[in-house]
DNA sequence: TTCATGCGTTCAACAAATGAACACAAAATA
DNA sequence: TATTTTGTGTTCATTTGTTGAACGCATGAA
């Protein structure tokens, strides 16, 4: 399932570092191999990342994932849309840290 | 699977409200009927909470449960548990944010 | 008696995530 | 050159977690 989370984490991922590979990807997102393909794929699918081979400095072969040009749009809009929810959930947990420290508070006395 | 975010909410709702059903329970945790009855049954397995039945007030059968004095222990160590869990993702989240906010004021300078 | 209601319980079906296994290409080694 | 090793993306059977319709049962209502 590829949420707003998966999409800021791979396009920030994937434009500081274009040659990440899929397992590395894997291990930074915290998820499995398996999922960070399908996550992947979508974008690219959706054409907001585009896979380039390329010769490196050492002339082997290697894959970059980049940014396309609506994907550089889409991550602006991604990472408005995440931050938001972000903040909406962090009013909901200063709250609910409040109703808990209240009962506690409550009893123990 | 029981987590201490259910073990803490079905303790309380329990404790303000043993006759609540699994229906109501379910409904108030927003989980389904199932997976309720699961972790209900967890805590009644585990003698934190026991299965009453009584007659109430029309002489209707009905049920109600309680805390055990270990289920009221628990219940307890696990607000206290489940208080700190959210503090610790509260700073997290604090964290998180102020990264992402920063991201986004350089992204559109 | 018969029907309707509401209870806890079950479990087939679904949804999501995992990671071992695979094909392929390049690099390293014999 | 030929062979083995390494590292890539991809696949998919398996596992895990969740759902909610359906069931048996007990009570109240008709």
């Amino acid at each position: 399932m590829l949420t707003d989370e998966y999409r800021y984490k791979i396009f920030k991922l994937v434009e500081a570092n274009p040659e990440v590979s899929q397992r590395e990807l894997a291990r930074k997102l915290g998820i499995s191999l398996g999922k960070t393909n399908f996550c992947l794929k979508a974008l690219i699918d959706k054409g907001l990342i585009k896979v380039n081979n390329f010769r490196n400095s050492n002339n082997k072969l290697a894959y970059a994932y980049k940014l396309t040009p609506s994907g550089i749009d889409e991550k602006a809009n991604v990472t408005i849309r995440f931050l938001k929810k972000k903040m909406k959930e962090y009013e909901l947990l200063k709250q609910e840290i409040e109703n808990i420290s209240q009962e506690v508070r409550h009893d123990s006395h």
